[in-house]
DNA sequence: ACCAAGCAGATACTAAAT
DNA sequence: ATTTAGTATCTGCTTGGT
């Protein structure tokens, strides 16, 4: 669901308001904020590069650089903003300090333009992200980057074949490095690959890759370097100026870096395939249906219970990294179809139990005709629609259904099939019901809301717009498949649960617990859109809940000792549950589909985080 | 090889509100 | 004058069928 992404976004993220307030006791693990008011503009003008419009701070190589003088003849400190204006922007610190020196005359244009070229190819998220991690995992980043960067200068230095791509500004005393891969290099550049691109290739893919794997990475390069070569000029400058794809192939390679992965992306490796029918462990209907036994892993074992969420249909390898994350629990796939009249095929990754779950009462309407019966009298025979398809955030323009209209007026009572056809796609591709002869519409945020499992009016009013409504309801989860997978918690915990729900949206998981009659005694819900907290506050209000319920802004800032602090007060979590962003995974997306490690879908990695601190934090509780 | 169908979207723009 | 709401148009990858 349900992290909101919206243009308004990065105003959230608003230094001004009373945003701030709400998040208490940020610890000494946290990431320092250090983003300049400039930096944040630039991002909130959509103009920034790099994958994550991630807070950052400056680390003590940069600061020695700066006080040392030896990046620029300016003042120190005017340079120090400099680094802090590029850091905010999503550049890695060495790529930032390199493009300085390169640029020691330059103004802040050429040192952009730099920047843009070299991230091109350097575009690592493990840089970008490092500070946007907790410290789990920024632990590991650095150590990562030490090591990659004190082998390449070593063969930099043996080579001197320094172009761009050298980072020669720290001194290096590695030398049987060298010998260890000067085999993989004479191999590259025999087969006519030139030395920058085998070093290149080295260094992203670590010090053990096989050829076939920085081929593979060296392939992948030139693509993205063609790119920037050839369209710079034409092309806006969206994410260094690569393709979705590109950058998803980058990505990829990255990733298994990360884990250490030896080989060649290879077709097994990508194993998990999507079920058809799409009914996971089961749906009310076929409740006679046992649901097979299935064994988790130790490391996946509760308490707590955790529920992730994201869409299906995302790009190949997305869901087996979800998975091997989430300690290898094998994704449940459900369309919501079977439980609605709309479409909505889900991954699901949990540790609950999969026997005895029920649906909640009343079974909601399943066909369009009975979700909508107003449509019925208009509906012509040769739309043979029953259900509708995946509820999304944008809805059809008044133009689209006018030219709908025009092509049925024009052909009388018995459209040909060109015009049926035409008619049928759009009506597929956009979701309209028919609400009068010849006429066509979008559906109307409260039949959403209802269609999803929401109580009417649940987005309504309190200062939302109608285009931000669509949006929230959009990001959302169908409360009643959620609810038949969270029902049998209520066994359970009969005196009711605490729950921490991370990108909350308009909270789908608290209104099925709550229609499960599941009490809830505290509820941490992380969420970043301000107009999304709302709608659950004045819901949590309306609803008279009796617990606890505490609102933060971001899942960023969310650290162990706001955890631990939680879990002391009252006795730990029962249920982590969450949707990350899917805006980089799901196919809607044309312009920046970049997987896992794209922008906002990267923030799973922090879904992964939290759940392992709060584990670890009840470990040692018990 | 091909085609059809589907997808929690992005962006540039105008109109309206502040 | 600037921000926000609404509108129109843009786009590609994947799967499943033939």
């Amino acid at each position: 669901m349900d992290h909101h992404i919206s243009d308004g976004e990065n105003a959230d993220i608003d230094w001004n308001t009373d945003d701030e307030l709400e998040i208490q006791n940020i610890g000494p693990t946290s990431c320092t904020t250090l983003v300049t008011r400039d930096a944040q503009a630039i991002i909130s003008n959509g103009e920034n590069i790099g994958p994550t419009s991630c807070t950052t701070s400056v680390s003590m190589d940069a600061q020695a650089i700066i006080s040392n003088g030896e990046a620029s003849s300016s003042a120190g400190s005017s340079n120090s903003n400099l680094v802090q204006h590029f850091l905010g922007m999503g550049f890695s610190e060495r790529l930032v300090i390199q493009a300085i020196k390169e640029n020691v005359e330059g103004d802040t244009e050429s040192i952009l333009e730099t920047l843009l070229t070299h991230s091109a190819l350097d575009n690592s998220p493990e840089e970008h992200n490092s500070c946007d991690l907790s410290y789990h995992q920024q632990e590991q980043c650095v150590n990562n980057d030490e090591l990659s960067s004190d082998y390449d200068e070593s063969l930099l230095e043996e080579l001197s074949e320094s172009d761009s791509w050298s980072w020669s500004d720290s001194e290096t005393e590695n030398g049987d490095s060298l010998l260890k891969h000067e085999k993989p290099i004479s191999d590259l550049i025999s087969m006519g690959f030139t030395v920058e691109e085998a070093l290149s290739a080295m260094e992203r893919c670590g010090p053990d890759a096989s050829i076939a794997e920085l081929t593979d990475m060296i392939y992948a390069a030139q693509m993205a370097k063609a790119d920037t070569v050839f369209f710079e000029e034409e092309k806006p400058k969206n994410s260094c100026g690569l393709t979705a794809k590109q950058k998803r192939k980058l990505y990829a390679l990255e990733a298994r870096k990360k884990k250490k992965q030896k080989g060649p992306l290879t077709e097994e490796e990508e194993v998990i395939r999507l079920p058809n029918p799409m009914i996971g462990y089961g749906i009310p209907s076929e409740s006679s249906v046992t649901p097979p036994h299935r064994e988790l892993a130790a490391a996946a074992i509760g308490p707590p219970y955790f529920y992730y969420e994201n869409v299906a249909l995302t790009p190949k390898g997305v869901w087996d990294t979800i998975s091997r994350f989430l300690y290898d629990v094998q994704p449940e796939f459900v369309d919501s179809k079977y439980f609605c009249a709309a479409a909505r095929k889900r991954g699901y990754v949990h540790n609950l139990p999969i026997h005895n779950r029920f649906p909640i009462l009343p079974l909601p309407p399943r066909t369009i005709h009975d979700a909508i019966p107003l449509t019925k009298r208009w509906w012509p025979e040769w739309d043979t629609r029953v259900k509708l398809n995946c509820l999304q955030t944008v809805y059809a323009s008044a133009k689209l259904t006018d030219r709908i209209r025009k092509a049925l007026e024009k052909c009388g009572d018995y459209p040909s099939l060109e015009v049926q056809k035409y008619v049928m796609d759009q009506c597929r591709k956009w979701n309209l019901v028919w609400v009068g002869k010849n006429k066509v519409a979008p559906l109307e945020p409260d039949e959403v809301e209802m269609l999803l499992g929401f109580p009417q009016n649940h987005t309504r009013g309190g200062g939302i717009s109608r285009t931000d409504r669509y949006k929230s309801l959009g990001n959302s989860f169908q409360v009643d498949t959620v609810a038949y997978h969270l029902s049998v918690l209520k066994d359970l915990y009969p005196n009711g649960i605490n729950v921490l729900s991370l990108f909350s949206g308009i909270g789908g998981a608290e209104v099925a617990l709550h229609r499960l009659k599941i009490p809830l005694k505290n509820v941490v819900s992380v969420e970043i859109s301000e107009a999304n907290r709302d709608i659950v506050r004045s819901w949590w209000e309306q609803t008279r809940q009796t617990g606890n319920l505490v609102h933060l802004s971001d899942v960023r800032q969310l650290d162990g000792g706001q955890l631990e602090e939680f879990i002391k007060s009252f006795g730990g979590f029962d249920l982590i549950v969450g949707g990350s962003p899917c805006n980089n995974l799901t196919g809607s997306n044309r312009v920046s589909r970049d997987g896992l490690e794209g922008e906002h879908s990267s923030l799973f990695f922090h879904y992964f985080d939290i759940l392992n601190m709060v584990k670890d934090i009840m470990k040692v509780k018990n």
